[in-house]
DNA sequence: TCATATGGTATCGACTCAATACCATAAAGG
DNA sequence: CCTTTATGGTATTGAGTCGATACCATATGA
C-alpha cells in the first residue's frame, strides 16, 4: 500500500491545516485573528502580551501588532500598560471578545474530532503534540505548556491552597495552573 | 487532565498547520506554490488542470491562476492546451520543477513523522484521513483519492496488464493507478 | 441556433506577512 | 550616574495571497 507513508502523512497535515484555515473565515474575523483570541483566552496573565502572541503564532512583531490593533478597534481586546514594566502592554479579552469566542469556527473541527474513536483521539493528541514539540525545540522556541507542568510551579501550601510561580514570584490561583504560559519550562 | 480534549486537539491541528506553513517559505517559493507543485507531482494526467488544483486546495479560480502563472514564469510548470477540450490547459512539472521538489520544505516534517512510533504514524494517517474526508464531504467536495480505489477503475486484463478508466475510457498504466485523481469516486 | 455551463484569465481591493527603521523603557556595567 | 545594550512595541513599505467580479473562449444541450 503506497498511501501510508511519512510523506503522505506530512502532506495530510498540511492539507488539513489549509482546509481548516479556509473555513476559519467567520464573523468577519480572519484565521490569525481567531487564533489570537483563542490564545488570549487560554493564556495566563503573564503571557497575554504581544511578544508572547508573536512567539506562539511564529510570526513577526509587526504582523502581530497589526492584528492586535484590528482586534482592539473592534472592541474584542483591550490593552493596558503594565505598571511594572512600562514598555509592555497587558492584553485582555473584552466581554465582547469572550462572547464572540463562542462562535469560534474551530467548532466544526471539534465536532469532527469528537466523531473519531476515543483511541484515535488519544493517538492524534499524542502524535501531533510530539510533532509540535519536535518542531518547536528544533527552532529554539517556547513550548507554551501548561503552568502546572512547569519547573517553576510550586504548591504554596500543603493544604491544597493556591500555587506559586518561583520564576515570577507571584501567587497562582487554581485556574492559573491550567493556563498556558510563555515562560513555561517543562519538568 | 484538562489538556486532552477534542477542543485541544482541534487547536493543535490548526497550530501545527500554521507552524508548518511558516516553515514552508523556502527556495523563494511560497507555501501555496509548494503545495501546487506537490499536487502536480502526484496527480494523474487527467487531474493536472487548474480546475483540479482549485478544488484540491480549496481556493478560487483566480488565485490558482495567479499561482500557476508564477510557477510558469519560473519555468517550474508548463501549460499545454488540451487538444480534446480546447478550453482546458494540461499542466505538467518541468524537469526543473521535479528537481526543485527534492528540496521540498515538507521534508523536515517527514523526518519528524518518521521519528514517531509506527503505530502512532498509522493512527495519525487514519485519524487525519477521516477528519479530512468528513470535512470534504460536508462541503460536497472531491476526495482526490487514488485511482486504484475508484469505482471506475478496472483491470483490463487478467494477466496483470494495464488498467482502464471506465469514466474517461482511457487506458491506465500501473503508475497511473497509484496517482490521485480529480474524478475519483471511492468504492 | 441559442442558451447555458465550464475552463481559464485579468483586475481590483482588503489583508497578511516580513523587513526595516524607529521609539520608549529597562537592565547591566563602568 | 551615565552609557551601552537588550527588550516591548509601533509605523511604514512592498510583495504576495485571496476572494470577488467581470470577462473571453470553447463545449454541451435543448
Amino acid at each position: 500500500m503506497n498511501s501510508y507513508s511519512p510523506k503522505h502523512i506530512a502532506a495530510l497535515i498540511e492539507r488539513v491545516g489549509r482546509l481548516l484555515s479556509t473555513e476559519a473565515h467567520a464573523e468577519g474575523l480572519l484565521p490569525v485573528q481567531w487564533e489570537t483570541l483563542r490564545y488570549l483566552h487560554k493564556a495566563n496573565r503573564f503571557s497575554r502580551t504581544a511578544a508572547a502572541v508573536t512567539a506562539y503564532l511564529g510570526l513577526t512583531k509587526g504582523t502581530v501588532s497589526q492584528t492586535l490593533n484590528a482586534l482592539e478597534s473592534r472592541g474584542l481586546v483591550a490593552k493596558r500598560i503594565d505598571p511594572k514594566d512600562r514598555r509592555s502592554k497587558r492584553l485582555s479579552l473584552s466581554a465582547k471578545g469572550k462572547r464572540l469566542l463562542r462562535k469560534d469556527p474551530l467548532g466544526v473541527t471539534v465536532t469532527a474530532v469528537n466523531a473519531l474513536e476515543h483511541s484515535a483521539q488519544q493517538a492524534l493528541d499524542e502524535s501531533l503534540g510530539a510533532l509540535l514539540a519536535s518542531r518547536l525545540t528544533g527552532q529554539g522556541r517556547q513550548p507554551f505548556g501548561q503552568c502546572r507542568d512547569c519547573q517553576y510551579f510550586a504548591d504554596q501550601h500543603d493544604d491544597g491552597g493556591p500555587h506559586y510561580c518561583q520564576l515570577l514570584q507571584e501567587k497562582l490561583a487554581s485556574k492559573d495552573a491550567e493556563a498556558i504560559c510563555y515562560e513555561q519550562l517543562p519538568k
